[in-house]
DNA sequence: TGGTTACAACTTTTT
DNA sequence: GTTGTAACCA
């Protein structure tokens, strides 16, 4: 019997010009195919639309990745193409794997020869291929966040500029941004350079690339900007692949750079197929060079496109909906999507405002416990904070309340200091010219060839214009170097000969086993006294265990450098927490969402740095943050928050004000940012909040003394006319001069009275703005 | 050269 | 509070 999806059986001529579904088989009386049917009329026609240029806008939950994978099986079913012909670009390493099994599941096993993966993975592909036109060697090492600092700032200092004053880290964002957007040092315009060094910016940019170029690497911004380079000077290699991929298939649109944008707009000349799916109201990373522009605008960059939104929601309870889309609908320039669900309305959408991180962690933790003995599972919950340091209440509490959770995110398995050595010696050993990886380990463990050693190697590098290695062995034959040091050097160099010669004959996991005996760093933890020396020594063994699927050596590098998230093993029912960012794409049946403030959430510096573009992303993150829920969201905020080991003041953020109140439920009491015991909070402002709310679990000698006043509503923000104030805003009781005590600031003198809000200059801890409830007199 | 200490900066998000 | 870097001393 004909399998529908024999793949070796496509016609290669097979044009989308278009059978009718099901029709494939040839016997002319098939139904539409049973993955067709399962799916609402909506996404059935993004599905079947094959042909030309088609962008889907796919609100949250409405079953995006099904439109995605069925449309891909689909064009596979109808034998328009073989895999190969397919280009399915992701954002992600996870959506790229959740798409390879989702298509499996549909097709009924696994695809072969797809081009399928993140645009990084893409871009490496091709360069493998050919990276010689540009100047790279086909074993290119790709260096991570970590190598590109120390070299750039080889290279400030280079240029005798003071590191401290002209920090790598800023250079690093100026030319990942520079190449995001698809520029090469001399395409930068005039101007953009000026702001880092005196004008320096671009010159350092330059050298970099040179540099990377001698070092035989690029960084992860030139796997899409050389791929640009070359379509731009090889026509033929460009029509090559506009030819190969008749269908080009793109998940999460709205967060593509222009570079990816470029590339894409390159391919799809082609054959135009081009399907798109994304939603502009989840676009939460233009700090890292995605252009929203990109999907708000597709119609333009493609005529003719079809264009599809998905606005049937099968995830979320209304009222978590209602929630959303009155908060999502303060924003402007969106394309404009109405999501409804059949589901039943559900809870409301829970606001509760507590004293400060630590009580919001209990108050989390309580919930959690009362859920669990629901018989809810752990895993259908997730706590989504908006900076990775909330994490540490959160944590805390579990661990006290013996409750198993699981952190998502974080420092990464091949970020680690000792994983990186580790790697350093491979990649020192798989290409001899990178000389980072070898400054990375040359003196570790310690073997006498510390920072002087090295910079003699530098100084002779630089003179004969070699790579590191080389330099070194030059030297070790000369006189330059001293004893000791020579013999170490020697016995070091002879260890890379030996390694190097076991590539082809073992397996990378036993390889790396010998190197870390050999090189005595295995030693060196073994032997160290840091309490984390043991945990040291356990992520080795699991990076050995990491080495197993791998039969090529490169083959695990290219792996450590695009896949930098290690699979994590979901096996315990564990609470997940996890940022607003990393929560794109999962669903919970119950989300915590703390620390909504001002400051954090809109985060201050986003918003110092970007304004309103800024604030209206923060605001998609708490679209994308409560559209995770299923059944349940919990929104909380402190009036008081410890950051890096300093107390803060804080105010409910302003989304807050923003959601409708027909959805949310408040659990006010009295008395937390003043303002009597019956008024509802109404915190819209930024500004002050004048709901109630006590500190249940405060010692009662901290209580406020004073009669709790609300705030005035801010004039300075936009929009906020029809929101109600229902307390008194007032005029503070206190006098400027006058000497007051804050329980965690101590003693200070009120500098400057606005409403109920003081200006204190507190004697230990500085100036600082303070509701004036929080007080006493002093 | 290596270890220790002191100081500083830093924390939004990540392929 | 933490981590990384610089300066100092052994």
């Amino acid at each position: 019997m004909s399998d529908p999806f024999d793949l070796e059986q496509v016609p290669p001529a097979a044009q989308p010009a278009a059978q009718p579904a099901g029709d494939t088989a040839g016997d002319g009386v098939a139904p539409p195919a049973a993955y067709i049917t399962q799916l609402n009329p909506e996404q059935r026609a993004a599905v079947e639309a094959v042909a030309g240029p088609v962008l889907v806008l796919a609100g949250a939950g409405t079953g995006k990745t099904r439109v995605l994978t069925t449309r891909l099986a689909h064009i596979l079913h109808q034998r328009l193409a073989f895999p190969s012909q397919l280009l399915v670009v992701t954002f992600t390493n996870k959506a790229a794997r959740e798409m390879a099994e989702r298509t499996a599941e549909l097709v009924g096993r696994a695809v072969e020869g797809l081009w399928l993966g993140t645009f990084h993975a893409i871009g490496v592909r091709l360069l493998r291929r050919h990276g010689e036109l540009v100047g790279l060697k086909s074993n290119f090492t790709i260096l991570d966040t970590d190598d590109q600092l120390r070299l750039l700032k080889q290279l400030i200092e280079a240029e005798q500029l003071d590191p401290k004053r002209w920090p790598p880290r800023q250079l690093a964002a100026s030319i990942d941004r520079w190449k995001d957007r698809g520029l090469i040092p001399r395409k930068v315009p005039a101007g953009e350079g000026e702001s880092f060094a005196n004008g320096k910016g671009v010159v350092l940019y330059k050298a970099y690339q040179e540099r990377l170029k001698t070092l035989n690497a690029c960084d992860f911004g030139d796997l899409l900007l050389h791929c640009l380079t070359i379509f731009a000077e090889h026509a033929d290699v460009l029509a090559s692949y506009q030819k190969q991929f008749r269908y080009i298939l793109v998940d999460e649109y709205q967060d593509t750079n222009v570079s990816q944008y470029l590339l894409l707009r390159l391919l799809a000349q082609g054959h135009r197929n081009i399907c798109c799916v994304g939603d502009d109201d989840q676009s939460i990373y233009s700090w890292r060079g995605a252009e929203v522009g990109n999907i708000l605008r597709f119609e333009k960059d493609f005529p003719g496109a079809k264009v599809t939104r998905l606005e049937c929601n099968y995830r979320s309870t209304p009222h978590i909906l209602g929630a959303a889309a009155g908060l999502i609908d303060k924003n402007e320039g969106r394309l404009g999507k109405t999501l409804w669900t059949e589901l039943n309305s559900g809870e409301k959408v829970q606001v509760r405002g507590l004293w400060d991180g630590a009580e919001e962690a209990r108050a989390v933790g309580e919930q959690v416990e009362d859920l669990q003995r629901d018989e809810q599972p752990l895993n259908e919950m997730a706590i989504l904070v908006r900076a990775s340091f909330q994490t540490r209440e959160f944590e805390e509490r579990f661990l006290t309340l013996g409750v198993p959770y699981r952190l998502i995110g974080g420092t990464r398995f091949y970020e680690r200091a000792e994983i990186r050595d580790a790697v350093a010696y491979l990649r020192v050993i798989a290409q001899p010219d990178d000389d980072l990886a070898f400054e990375r380990i040359v003196n570790t463990p310690k073997r006498g060839l510390g920072n002087a050693t090295v910079q003699l190697l530098h100084q002779a590098a630089r003179d004969m214009g070699i790579p590191l290695t080389r330099a070194a062995r030059a030297m070790v034959g000369g006189d330059d170097l001293k004893a000791r040091a020579r013999n170490s050097l020697t016995k070091l160099l002879d260890d890379f000969d030996r390694w190097r010669g076991l590539i082809g004959g073992m397996p990378p996991g036993e390889l790396t086993e010998v190197i870390l005996e050999e090189s005595g760093y295995t030693d060196m933890w073994q032997a160290s006294k840091d309490p984390k020396a043991p945990s040291k020594l356990e992520n080795l063994k699991e990076l050995i265990v990491a080495l197993e699927p791998f039969d090529k050596l490169g083959g695990f590098l290219e792996h450590v450098s695009l896949v930098m998230d290690a699979e994590m093993t979901q096996a315990e029912d564990a609470v997940n927490i996890l940022t607003l960012h990393g929560s794109k794409g999962l669903e919970f049946n119950t989300v915590f969402l703390p620390g909504w403030e001002e400051g954090l959430f809109p985060h201050q510096r986003a918003l110092d740095e970007n304004g309103l573009a800024a604030l209206e992303e923060e605001r998609r993150l708490a679209y994308v943050g409560l559209t995770r829920a299923r059944q349940r969201a919990i929104i909380s905020f402190a009036a008081q928050r410890q950051m890096y080991g300093q107390w803060n003041i804080a105010l409910p953020s302003r989304f807050v004000g923003e959601l409708p109140r027909d959805h949310i439920e408040t659990e006010t009491e009295a008395g937390l940012y003043g303002g009597g015991a019956d008024t509802v909070i109404e915190p819209i402002t930024g500004m002050a909040a004048p709901g109630g709310f006590t500190f249940s679990d405060s010692p009662s000698s901290t209580r406020m003394r004073r009669a709790p006043r609300a705030a005035p509503p801010p004039s300075y923000i936009e929009g906020q006319a029809e929101q109600v104030i229902t307390s008194d805003p007032g005029v503070s009781d206190y006098a400027i001069g006058e000497r007051v005590f804050h329980q965690k600031f101590g003693y200070g003198l009120i500098e400057d009275i606005e409403g109920n809000k003081l200006s204190i200059a507190f004697d230990k801890a500085g100036a600082k703005k303070v509701i004036d409830s929080f007080v006493q007199p002093g």
